[in-house]
DNA sequence: TTGTAAGCGTTATCAT
DNA sequence: ATGATAACGCTTACAA
């Protein structure tokens, strides 16, 4: 059993209330006895019971951190930097997973405000945004947003990310590039990065295509088809694509353009399904047809035939969410509300 | 501002133990008062407040859940499921993870120690014996052993698997057999199987392989150049595997021996090194020499040519740990302790 | 069956 | 600068 504030005051001769002052406020109490009493803690390596400090000042040290998809290993590293930085200011990160389900939100919500947690970084599905208030504490959104604007953003600058993955096929040479996106209308991230399109590099040509799937696995899924449709433009293949793509897609009907030499996947999901049709197909990957993927899935390194990628800076980006919340919950930081956007970093193909 | 015990306790005009007793016991209030308490409780959301509850009750509602690496999907999905597990009995699930980084595990633990956590389900590090000792809480290992035979087990019976998959090799009519290990001296997984090898179908000679390395990142690496060496054996492929073998590995001079036409990795970053290997080598997979790999990684589904695996139950191993922990807390299992092996589920290549 | 009261370990207020 | 004291919200003897 861990030795009291009370039991530790008996054997220096103080009271309580001062090992409390020169623990949180060591500028209250005398030099003398702040050395004396900080010495001994450290001796005996006193912990605070945190049950009774969370009870006496009414607010705990646990701040929640809800990610999307724990299996993603740049989400599982950035989770890892965000739980490190709070330890390091000592809070105590609570971790938890939503794989993308709204109704797993919610329940990780509920439990952050059972246990009482003072504070949340949160990569939001479309729908959080009441969830999220009826929270009423410090929010920061990491990677996503929920779309009400009162919480600090910490995200991948898309519109950058867009431009730089065009202009990078571009420069390859591609004159026809198939641009693949998740549900623009159920996803913000993808919404944006449809609009920076328009203004991309304009010595292609772009097609657009946009899954009606949201969970990865079904994006991958829809994303295989798309690709047998793409490469080999079959009757039954395009017809297969009906019912997975939302009408505002592009028509599949490419033939008044020129061919397709590019594919750019807007996150890595897309780029499983893609890969997967290539391999249906026997195609080998990146030779006729130049393939970008947002994201660096960890399977690109055992692909045969390597692809360019675009990373996106989650892990800076997680690192910022996570002192920019410590900081309003300690009141360290009280301006307004603010976006912080990322540029991403490209990483050819290599060889 | 949740409502309080006494708030509630001064509206229905009862005692606040009253209501406390109502909802920890049931069964001790009148079944009148208990519907009145029960049903206002119920209305107005009440939510106790966890921080009085287990300054007073002495003990937390945290238990920790320490894995090695979330980003592998199977763990995260194993910690998904050990977390709702936790949350439907009342419980609250701390998710740290480790890396395999011995480090990190102590500061993990100093943790859970630091917020009083109640019980512990951990997949340990070789060495975390002592540290674990020093916690003093109910704790259940999970998929390894720490070595200390003191605490309850569950995780894939490791003889078992290594005989499923040389049985499934034997049959495709494999005649010579690498075996891939990691570090036998230190993982006392990859030990275990090494031993079950010495009992399988003798139909075939196999040939083990030993890495030096722990890490999963320098694992792949080492399976990769011993890939080389495998595939090639020249006196530079054969010179490159000096430094990351241990000693005790087979012979690499197989020339007595008939050729190699299987390959079985006890885990999946030997696959990914494996898997690198053969496209170093532009060698498909699972043609002349068929793969064989310990568990499910991700990537299996984007490779060109599919190959067998051996999925680690872990999920059902999950669920059965953080149950028999949550019973140890709460003293409803007192037996002594067991290790309990589960099987694991082989998948053929698919075509 | 229910109420009373003490106490868990900390911190904030007030008095010294 | 330090000490005494009350209070945070809950549980549990014990008393009624």
């Amino acid at each position: 059993m861990a030795e009291s504030l009370a039991a530790i005051a008996r054997k220096l001769n103080v009271a309580p209330s001062t090992i409390s002052r020169a623990l949180s406020n060591p500028e209250l109490v005398a030099p003398k006895t702040r050395e004396k009493i900080l010495n001994y803690v450290q001796e005996i390596g006193y912990q605070p019971n945190l049950a009774a400090r969370s009870l006496r000042r009414k607010r705990t040290n646990l701040v929640g951190i809800v990610v999307n998809d724990l299996s993603d290993s740049l989400i599982a590293q950035s989770a890892s930097i965000m739980q490190d930085l709070a330890f390091e200011r000592g809070f105590f990160p609570v971790l938890l997973a939503t794989r993308d389900d709204p109704q797993k939100e919610k329940e990780a919500l509920a439990q952050l405000k059972i246990i009482n947690s003072c504070g949340l970084v949160i990569m939001p599905t479309c729908q959080s945004a009441a969830t999220l208030n009826s929270l009423n504490i410090p929010i920061v959104e990491l990677d996503r947003c929920s779309g009400c604007n009162c919480y600090d953003e910490f995200r991948m600058d898309d519109q950058a990310a867009m431009q730089m993955a065009c202009s990078h096929l571009v420069s390859l040479g591609c004159q026809h590039i198939a641009v693949l996106f998740g549900n623009v209308d159920l996803v913000t991230s993808f919404r944006s990065r449809f609009q920076a399109l328009q203004s991309c590099a304009p010595q292609a040509h772009y097609s657009h295509f946009f899954t009606q799937a949201i969970s990865a696995h079904e994006i991958a899924a829809s994303a295989r088809t798309l690709t047998h449709a793409l490469l080999r433009p079959t009757a039954d293949n395009l017809a297969a694509t009906q019912n997975i793509l939302l009408p505002s897609s592009s028509n599949l009907d490419l033939s008044s353009l020129p061919p397709l030499d590019g594919i750019i996947c807007t996150n890595h999901s897309l780029a499983t399904g893609v890969v997967q049709g290539f391999f249906d197909h026997k195609q080998p990957l990146n030779q006729n047809i130049k393939l970008l993927t947002f994201d660096h899935p960890d399977w690109l390194q055992v692909l045969p035939q390597k692809i360019a990628s675009l990373t996106n800076p989650l892990e800076q980006a997680a690192q910022q969410a996570m002192e920019r919340l410590l900081d309003r919950i300690e009141g360290r930081y009280i301006s307004n509300v603010e976006a912080r956007l990322l540029r991403p970093v490209l990483h050819p193909a290599e060889n």
